[in-house]
DNA sequence: CCTCCGGAATGTGTCGTACTCATTTGAGCC
DNA sequence: GGCTCAAATGAGTACGACACATTCCGGAGG
């Protein structure tokens, strides 16, 4: 009995469990991401909790990137990528805020033009037609109009590139900030919605020819252009929407 | 195209802002981990706002691993020890794995060069004050013995240099590496062990300066420098371990 | 003096209610 | 058809009350 210890922590809070329901029930009804969710009154019944609570949970759940709530409207849920789960910073970054925007391409810029640059020391051959394969894919969703299929690829292009850096936290940094910016495409801000997706493709096949010929700093340049060039086409387009 | 229209999202919930100052306040009071922080009606009070929305908030950074709940006794700044698991990174770091440290020490030599670069030209006048008094401390832990005191200030340096880059995102990523650094500390490894910190104290000298006087490359030259010779000290305290 | 016990004090967890404010819907009108 | 505006929906905020866990403290008993 001296002193202590264990027994201190042996319970658990209702908003914990109900987080869990939350997440559970969302599996049941094989909900997806972007579709919409029972309203927190509907939770709280059916759960047989308090709105309080299930507020809480939904909270958690937000946090780490799961679910989505929207003022007078519902709740959603969202990416699920349990991968290296969850969002560190979800809460905080508001895709109309141009200084947030700003501040994440700045972040992106730091982080990919680093993974470049160690790609085009280390990329296998095989990654380098990962990486290779995802820029043709991008082009043929240019061609054709397709901008899931453009997004798709470009997806794959950026994180191809971070794995080639052969370093997983920075492969975990591309992935995050990559999917805070999905939040800016939920509302309907893509990264193909200037004339972008021509010069995109250019850029793209310029990155990997630099990566592919083991020119660091001509890849850390291509990447930061590439950057650029696409946040100068976030800030259009959100001028164009704040003050069109 | 069309619908969408505009500002869909630009509103921003109380229970974010309040997050935000939580976590300032936190700043503000030079809390650290484990540390007991004011209780929720005070943070209401404090912050002008209702306990309802405290609590929501409080959620939140409980979610993203800052801030710990117990029933009964209060809010305390999170210590991570419950998360080991569960951090982003996690999982898969382990810290007497050679390849994996140098990863970390990497990831760790992008963001922070990154952010000293920003620094120089950002930082304002009181943030300078808290690198340089950051820097103090160390010192002082140094000369007395104390390596409680140069973990502290060597923290307070590097987070400081963090802030003042103006990025969470970069804020973020050197508090998640630092935090996978802890764990080397956990079992055993201190950034001081060796006859490292004579030299690191000058180190941060010269960063600091750096910063001070706005020159961004000799600010990220002298962060890269001061990495490389940390990650060479850890080099060397691993292979004693290990072979000694 | 020390230990043990029990109640008071503190503080998070839960519940209910009543609002506000953003968004959507739809009925009625032009 | 397209427009306006009011109602309905649903998350966000606030307040008050109580349940439950933990800690603090003083008094009873040895």
């Amino acid at each position: 009995m001296d002193s202590v210890s264990v027994p201190a922590g042996s319970y658990r809070p209702g908003y914990e469990l109900v987080a869990e329901q939350i997440l559970q029930l969302i599996a049941e009804l094989g909900l997806r991401p972007g579709d919409r969710m029972p309203t927190e009154n509907e939770l709280a019944t059916q759960l047989g909790s308090s709105r309080t609570v299930v507020r809480e949970a939904v909270k958690i759940l937000s946090a780490i990137g799961r679910v989505r709530a929207q003022k007078g409207r519902g709740l959603y849920v969202s990416d699920d990528d349990g991968m290296l789960g969850s969002g560190r910073w979800g809460g905080f970054f508001h895709p109309t805020d141009l200084d947030h925007v700003y501040m994440l391409f700045e972040f992106r810029r730091v982080q990919e033009t680093a993974a470049s640059r160690l790609a085009a020391t280390r990329a296998t051959p095989a990654e380098l037609r990962t990486i290779e394969t995802a820029a043709e894919t991008c082009r043929q969703g240019h061609l054709t109009g397709q901008s899931a299929l453009f997004d798709r690829g470009d997806d794959d292009f950026h994180l191809g590139i971070a794995t080639a850096s052969h370093n997983s936290f920075l492969v975990a940094s591309v992935r995050e900030a990559r999917r805070l910016q999905y939040q800016s495409a939920a509302i309907g801000l893509h990264g193909t919605v200037g004339g972008h997706a021509q010069e995109a493709t250019e850029e793209h096949a310029a990155i990997y020819q630099a990566i592919r010929d083991g020119d660091p700093e001509a890849a850390a340049r291509a990447t930061a252009v590439h950057l650029d060039n696409t946040l100068e086409d976030y800030r259009r387009e959100i001028q164009r929407r704040v003050f069109g």
